[in-house]
DNA sequence: GTTGACGTTTACGTAAACGTAAACTAACTA
DNA sequence: TAGTTAGTTTACGTTTACGTAAACGTCAAC
Protein backbone atom coordinates (compact mmCIF):
# COMPACT_ATOMS: atom_id res chain seq x y z
CA UNK A 1 0.00 0.00 0.00
CA UNK A 2 1.08 3.35 -0.87
CA UNK A 3 0.49 4.44 2.97
CA UNK A 4 2.38 2.14 4.33
CA UNK A 5 5.51 3.28 1.85
CA UNK A 6 4.87 6.78 2.03
CA UNK A 7 5.31 6.62 6.19
CA UNK A 8 8.31 3.77 5.58
CA UNK A 9 9.45 6.71 3.08
CA UNK A 10 9.39 9.16 5.54
CA UNK A 11 7.09 11.55 3.81
CA UNK A 12 4.12 10.88 5.69
CA UNK A 13 2.54 14.56 5.57
CA UNK A 14 4.54 16.20 2.92
CA UNK A 15 1.62 16.67 0.34
CA UNK A 16 4.25 17.01 -2.02
CA UNK A 17 4.62 15.79 -5.81
CA UNK A 18 7.35 13.35 -4.70
CA UNK A 19 4.77 10.64 -4.06
CA UNK A 20 5.60 6.48 -5.15
CA UNK A 21 3.84 4.27 -6.46
CA UNK A 22 4.08 0.36 -5.89
CA UNK A 23 3.46 -2.53 -9.45
CA UNK A 24 0.23 -2.97 -8.25
CA UNK A 25 -1.00 0.29 -7.73
CA UNK A 26 -0.36 1.58 -10.79
CA UNK A 27 -1.89 -1.82 -12.19
CA UNK A 28 -5.25 -1.08 -10.26
CA UNK A 29 -5.33 2.89 -10.76
CA UNK A 30 -4.55 1.93 -15.17
CA UNK A 31 -6.43 -1.04 -15.02
CA UNK A 32 -3.49 -2.51 -16.88
CA UNK A 33 -1.93 -6.23 -15.20
CA UNK A 34 1.51 -6.78 -12.97
CA UNK A 35 2.51 -8.41 -16.64
CA UNK A 36 2.13 -5.66 -18.59
CA UNK A 37 3.99 -2.58 -16.67
CA UNK A 38 7.26 -5.19 -16.13
CA UNK A 39 6.66 -5.84 -20.06
CA UNK A 40 6.09 -1.89 -20.63
CA UNK A 41 10.01 -1.99 -18.63
CA UNK A 42 11.40 -4.64 -20.91
CA UNK A 43 10.28 -2.54 -24.10
CA UNK A 44 12.22 0.50 -22.57
CA UNK A 45 8.94 2.53 -21.77
CA UNK A 46 9.60 3.59 -18.37
CA UNK A 47 12.70 2.70 -15.93
CA UNK A 48 10.91 2.61 -12.37
CA UNK A 49 13.18 2.62 -9.59
CA UNK A 50 14.08 -0.08 -7.21
CA UNK A 51 13.59 -0.43 -3.63
CA UNK A 52 16.69 -3.36 -3.28
CA UNK A 53 14.83 -5.98 -5.92
CA UNK A 54 11.12 -4.06 -6.04
CA UNK A 55 9.94 -1.47 -8.16
CA UNK A 56 9.34 2.01 -7.32
CA UNK A 57 6.90 4.21 -9.48
CA UNK A 58 7.73 7.69 -8.94
CA UNK A 59 5.38 11.07 -10.22
CA UNK A 60 7.21 11.36 -13.62
CA UNK A 61 7.06 7.32 -13.73
CA UNK A 62 3.08 8.25 -13.60
CA UNK A 63 2.86 10.85 -15.88
CA UNK A 64 5.24 8.59 -18.20
CA UNK A 65 2.38 5.93 -18.11
CA UNK A 66 -0.64 7.90 -18.39
CA UNK A 67 1.08 9.15 -21.98
CA UNK A 68 1.85 4.93 -22.76
CA UNK A 69 -1.82 4.55 -21.76
CA UNK A 70 -3.53 7.09 -23.82
CA UNK A 71 -1.03 6.34 -26.66
CA UNK A 72 -2.63 2.78 -26.92
CA UNK A 73 -6.13 3.96 -26.83
CA UNK A 74 -5.36 6.02 -29.73
CA UNK A 75 -3.90 2.96 -31.12
CA UNK A 76 -0.27 3.13 -31.47
CA UNK A 77 2.41 0.66 -30.89
CA UNK A 78 4.33 0.28 -28.21
CA UNK A 79 6.93 1.32 -30.38
CA UNK A 80 5.60 4.12 -31.82
CA UNK A 81 5.06 5.38 -28.04
CA UNK A 82 8.54 4.83 -27.02
CA UNK A 83 9.40 6.92 -29.96
CA UNK A 84 7.17 9.86 -29.09
CA UNK A 85 8.65 9.21 -25.94
CA UNK A 86 12.17 9.49 -26.98
CA UNK A 87 10.76 12.69 -28.54
CA UNK A 88 10.72 14.39 -25.20
CA UNK A 89 13.55 12.68 -24.08
CA UNK A 90 15.86 14.43 -26.88
CA UNK A 91 14.16 17.53 -26.54
CA UNK A 92 17.26 19.32 -24.78
CA UNK A 93 20.20 18.01 -27.46
CA UNK A 94 22.29 20.19 -29.61
CA UNK A 95 20.40 22.48 -32.51
CA UNK A 96 20.66 20.01 -35.42
CA UNK A 97 19.18 16.99 -33.28
CA UNK A 98 16.59 19.43 -31.92
CA UNK A 99 15.54 20.41 -35.73
CA UNK A 100 14.89 16.54 -37.01
CA UNK A 101 13.03 16.18 -33.49
CA UNK A 102 11.05 18.99 -34.27
CA UNK A 103 10.04 17.63 -37.75
CA UNK A 104 9.24 13.87 -36.84
CA UNK A 105 6.81 15.77 -34.06
CA UNK A 106 5.52 17.45 -36.36
CA UNK A 107 4.85 14.41 -38.87
CA UNK A 108 3.34 13.16 -35.68
CA UNK A 109 1.20 15.80 -35.52
CA UNK A 110 -0.05 15.28 -38.85
CA UNK A 111 -0.42 11.69 -38.47
CA UNK A 112 -2.95 12.27 -35.63
CA UNK A 113 -4.96 15.01 -37.50
CA UNK A 114 -5.52 12.61 -40.29
CA UNK A 115 -6.71 10.00 -37.79
CA UNK A 116 -8.87 12.18 -36.15
CA UNK A 117 -10.49 13.25 -39.48
CA UNK A 118 -10.95 9.30 -40.25
CA UNK A 119 -12.62 9.71 -36.91
CA UNK A 120 -14.86 12.51 -37.82
CA UNK A 121 -15.94 10.30 -40.83
CA UNK A 122 -16.33 7.10 -39.12
CA UNK A 123 -18.77 9.03 -36.53
CA UNK A 124 -20.35 10.46 -39.23
CA UNK A 125 -21.65 7.29 -40.81
CA UNK A 126 -22.61 5.69 -37.57
CA UNK A 127 -24.23 8.85 -37.23
CA UNK A 128 -26.30 8.88 -39.93
CA UNK A 129 -26.82 4.91 -39.97
CA UNK A 130 -28.23 5.41 -36.36
CA UNK A 131 -30.70 8.35 -37.66
CA UNK A 132 -31.74 5.37 -40.13
CA UNK A 133 -32.21 2.70 -37.32
CA UNK A 134 -34.63 5.02 -35.73
CA UNK A 135 -36.66 6.05 -38.21
CA UNK A 136 -37.24 2.39 -39.63
CA UNK A 137 -39.33 2.05 -36.29
CA UNK A 138 -41.30 4.89 -37.09
CA UNK A 139 -41.38 3.99 -40.99
CA UNK A 140 -41.03 0.03 -42.02
CA UNK A 141 -40.85 1.45 -45.38
CA UNK A 142 -37.30 2.87 -44.82
CA UNK A 143 -35.41 -0.59 -44.77
CA UNK A 144 -32.20 -0.56 -46.08
CA UNK A 145 -30.71 -2.80 -48.62
CA UNK A 146 -27.35 -3.45 -49.34
CA UNK B 1 -6.37 -6.22 -65.30
CA UNK B 2 -9.89 -4.72 -65.28
CA UNK B 3 -10.60 -3.56 -68.84
CA UNK B 4 -10.16 -6.96 -70.14
CA UNK B 5 -12.68 -8.26 -67.56
CA UNK B 6 -15.19 -5.35 -68.23
CA UNK B 7 -14.66 -6.19 -72.02
CA UNK B 8 -15.09 -9.75 -70.81
CA UNK B 9 -17.97 -9.02 -68.73
CA UNK B 10 -19.94 -7.04 -71.37
CA UNK B 11 -20.36 -3.90 -69.11
CA UNK B 12 -17.66 -1.66 -71.88
CA UNK B 13 -19.23 2.04 -72.37
CA UNK B 14 -22.04 1.58 -69.01
CA UNK B 15 -20.26 4.21 -67.05
CA UNK B 16 -22.47 2.06 -64.67
CA UNK B 17 -21.97 1.73 -61.07
CA UNK B 18 -21.51 -2.21 -61.69
CA UNK B 19 -17.42 -2.22 -62.13
CA UNK B 20 -15.78 -5.02 -60.99
CA UNK B 21 -11.34 -5.35 -59.54
CA UNK B 22 -9.62 -8.29 -59.61
CA UNK B 23 -7.62 -8.79 -56.46
CA UNK B 24 -4.38 -7.36 -57.89
CA UNK B 25 -6.43 -4.03 -58.64
CA UNK B 26 -7.76 -3.69 -55.06
CA UNK B 27 -4.44 -4.68 -53.50
CA UNK B 28 -2.57 -1.84 -55.80
CA UNK B 29 -5.23 0.76 -54.98
CA UNK B 30 -5.29 0.05 -50.95
CA UNK B 31 -1.95 -0.27 -50.53
CA UNK B 32 -2.28 -4.04 -49.19
CA UNK B 33 -0.85 -7.45 -50.49
CA UNK B 34 -3.43 -9.80 -51.80
CA UNK B 35 -2.56 -11.90 -49.11
CA UNK B 36 -4.17 -9.34 -47.00
CA UNK B 37 -7.01 -9.40 -48.58
CA UNK B 38 -7.69 -13.09 -48.69
CA UNK B 39 -6.81 -12.82 -44.58
CA UNK B 40 -9.99 -10.47 -44.67
CA UNK B 41 -11.75 -12.76 -46.48
CA UNK B 42 -10.74 -15.43 -43.72
CA UNK B 43 -11.70 -13.55 -41.01
CA UNK B 44 -15.20 -12.91 -42.83
CA UNK B 45 -14.60 -9.22 -43.57
CA UNK B 46 -15.66 -9.68 -47.40
CA UNK B 47 -16.76 -12.55 -49.59
CA UNK B 48 -16.38 -11.31 -52.98
CA UNK B 49 -17.71 -13.91 -56.07
CA UNK B 50 -16.06 -15.73 -57.83
CA UNK B 51 -15.28 -16.64 -62.06
CA UNK B 52 -14.29 -20.45 -61.29
CA UNK B 53 -12.00 -19.94 -59.22
CA UNK B 54 -10.44 -16.25 -59.17
CA UNK B 55 -12.00 -13.66 -56.77
CA UNK B 56 -14.35 -10.58 -58.63
CA UNK B 57 -14.93 -7.81 -56.00
CA UNK B 58 -17.80 -5.78 -57.08
CA UNK B 59 -18.17 -2.11 -56.13
CA UNK B 60 -19.85 -2.89 -53.22
CA UNK B 61 -16.83 -5.04 -51.76
CA UNK B 62 -14.93 -2.42 -52.81
CA UNK B 63 -16.85 0.29 -50.67
CA UNK B 64 -16.42 -2.36 -47.40
CA UNK B 65 -12.85 -2.71 -47.79
CA UNK B 66 -12.48 1.33 -48.09
CA UNK B 67 -14.48 0.77 -44.42
CA UNK B 68 -12.19 -1.79 -43.35
CA UNK B 69 -9.08 0.43 -44.23
CA UNK B 70 -10.74 3.30 -42.41
CA UNK B 71 -11.46 1.15 -39.20
CA UNK B 72 -7.60 0.22 -39.18
CA UNK B 73 -6.37 3.43 -39.62
CA UNK B 74 -8.72 4.26 -36.53
CA UNK B 75 -6.59 1.86 -34.93
CA UNK B 76 -9.74 -1.21 -35.02
CA UNK B 77 -9.10 -5.06 -34.85
CA UNK B 78 -10.54 -7.05 -37.60
CA UNK B 79 -12.80 -8.66 -34.88
CA UNK B 80 -14.56 -4.77 -34.56
CA UNK B 81 -14.38 -4.04 -37.61
CA UNK B 82 -16.32 -7.15 -38.43
CA UNK B 83 -18.38 -5.97 -35.67
CA UNK B 84 -19.46 -2.34 -36.55
CA UNK B 85 -19.83 -3.79 -40.37
CA UNK B 86 -22.47 -6.07 -39.20
CA UNK B 87 -24.05 -3.29 -37.15
CA UNK B 88 -24.80 -2.56 -41.29
CA UNK B 89 -26.00 -5.91 -42.10
CA UNK B 90 -28.22 -6.83 -39.36
CA UNK B 91 -29.65 -3.40 -39.81
CA UNK B 92 -33.16 -4.69 -41.53
CA UNK B 93 -33.90 -6.73 -38.67
CA UNK B 94 -37.06 -7.44 -36.13
CA UNK B 95 -37.82 -4.08 -33.58
CA UNK B 96 -35.86 -5.75 -30.62
CA UNK B 97 -32.61 -6.85 -32.72
CA UNK B 98 -33.03 -3.38 -34.21
CA UNK B 99 -32.55 -1.71 -30.92
CA UNK B 100 -29.93 -3.86 -30.06
CA UNK B 101 -27.99 -2.64 -33.01
CA UNK B 102 -28.91 0.66 -31.93
CA UNK B 103 -27.29 0.21 -28.80
CA UNK B 104 -23.90 -0.78 -30.19
CA UNK B 105 -24.05 1.84 -32.34
CA UNK B 106 -23.98 4.54 -30.30
CA UNK B 107 -22.15 2.76 -27.60
CA UNK B 108 -19.26 2.57 -30.92
CA UNK B 109 -19.66 6.74 -31.59
CA UNK B 110 -19.03 7.18 -27.62
CA UNK B 111 -15.62 5.24 -28.03
CA UNK B 112 -14.89 6.79 -31.24
CA UNK B 113 -14.94 10.30 -29.22
CA UNK B 114 -13.17 9.26 -26.62
CA UNK B 115 -10.88 8.10 -28.67
CA UNK B 116 -10.90 11.94 -30.63
CA UNK B 117 -10.28 13.23 -27.26
CA UNK B 118 -7.00 11.49 -26.44
CA UNK B 119 -5.88 12.50 -30.20
CA UNK B 120 -6.65 16.20 -29.12
CA UNK B 121 -4.67 16.10 -26.29
CA UNK B 122 -2.09 14.23 -27.82
CA UNK B 123 -1.96 17.24 -30.23
CA UNK B 124 -2.09 19.72 -27.97
CA UNK B 125 0.82 18.13 -25.97
CA UNK B 126 3.23 17.95 -29.16
CA UNK B 127 1.83 21.49 -30.26
CA UNK B 128 3.33 22.90 -27.12
CA UNK B 129 6.21 21.03 -27.11
CA UNK B 130 7.32 21.78 -30.88
CA UNK B 131 6.58 25.84 -29.59
CA UNK B 132 9.63 24.55 -27.09
CA UNK B 133 11.75 23.42 -29.18
CA UNK B 134 11.48 26.35 -31.65
CA UNK B 135 11.98 28.43 -28.82
CA UNK B 136 14.70 26.48 -28.01
CA UNK B 137 16.80 27.62 -30.65
CA UNK B 138 16.04 31.27 -30.16
CA UNK B 139 16.71 31.29 -26.25
CA UNK B 140 18.79 28.75 -24.55
CA UNK B 141 17.85 29.12 -21.06
CA UNK B 142 14.49 27.46 -21.97
CA UNK B 143 16.24 24.04 -22.22
CA UNK B 144 13.98 21.73 -20.71
CA UNK B 145 14.46 19.59 -17.78
CA UNK B 146 12.68 16.45 -16.61
C1' DG C 1 4.36 -26.17 -76.48
C1' DT C 2 6.31 -23.74 -73.14
C1' DT C 3 7.01 -19.38 -70.96
C1' DG C 4 4.95 -15.67 -68.18
C1' DA C 5 1.59 -13.19 -65.70
C1' DC C 6 -1.90 -13.74 -62.53
C1' DG C 7 -4.52 -16.42 -59.83
C1' DT C 8 -5.43 -20.34 -56.38
C1' DT C 9 -4.98 -23.32 -51.77
C1' DT C 10 -2.32 -25.18 -47.89
C1' DA C 11 0.54 -24.42 -44.35
C1' DC C 12 4.22 -23.07 -41.57
C1' DG C 13 6.69 -18.63 -39.84
C1' DT C 14 6.80 -14.22 -37.33
C1' DA C 15 6.44 -9.88 -34.64
C1' DA C 16 3.80 -7.61 -31.17
C1' DA C 17 1.67 -7.53 -26.78
C1' DC C 18 0.86 -9.55 -23.45
C1' DG C 19 -1.08 -14.25 -20.49
C1' DT C 20 0.18 -17.77 -17.50
C1' DA C 21 2.57 -21.05 -14.75
C1' DA C 22 6.75 -22.22 -11.90
C1' DA C 23 9.86 -21.43 -8.52
C1' DC C 24 11.75 -18.22 -5.37
C1' DT C 25 12.48 -14.05 -1.89
C1' DA C 26 11.29 -10.77 1.64
C1' DA C 27 8.28 -8.88 4.91
C1' DC C 28 4.52 -8.89 7.86
C1' DT C 29 0.99 -11.73 10.76
C1' DA C 30 -1.13 -15.20 13.57
C1' DT D 1 7.59 -20.78 13.44
C1' DA D 2 4.53 -21.46 9.98
C1' DG D 3 1.64 -19.08 6.84
C1' DT D 4 -0.16 -15.42 4.08
C1' DT D 5 0.77 -11.33 0.99
C1' DA D 6 3.20 -8.84 -2.45
C1' DG D 7 6.81 -8.79 -5.26
C1' DT D 8 10.54 -11.03 -8.31
C1' DT D 9 12.68 -13.63 -12.56
C1' DT D 10 12.51 -17.10 -16.21
C1' DA D 11 10.31 -18.97 -19.78
C1' DC D 12 6.99 -21.03 -22.57
C1' DG D 13 2.04 -20.21 -24.49
C1' DT D 14 -1.45 -17.39 -27.14
C1' DT D 15 -3.81 -14.23 -30.17
C1' DT D 16 -3.76 -11.08 -33.99
C1' DA D 17 -2.47 -9.87 -38.50
C1' DC D 18 -0.44 -10.85 -41.71
C1' DG D 19 4.49 -12.72 -44.42
C1' DT D 20 6.39 -16.24 -47.03
C1' DA D 21 7.19 -20.20 -49.53
C1' DA D 22 5.48 -24.39 -52.04
C1' DA D 23 2.89 -26.51 -55.42
C1' DC D 24 -0.47 -26.07 -58.66
C1' DG D 25 -4.33 -24.15 -62.36
C1' DT D 26 -5.35 -20.97 -66.54
C1' DC D 27 -4.92 -18.32 -70.22
C1' DA D 28 -2.68 -15.29 -73.76
C1' DA D 29 1.64 -14.80 -76.12
C1' DC D 30 5.77 -16.09 -78.37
Amino acid sequence: MAAVRAILGGNEGQLSTSKSYSIADLAAEFRVTARTLRHYEDAGLISPARAGQNRVYSTADHARLAWIMRGKRVGFSLAEIAEMLDLYDLGDDRAEQRRVTLKRCRKRIAALKAQRGDIDLTIAELDEFCTTLENMGEDPRLRHTG
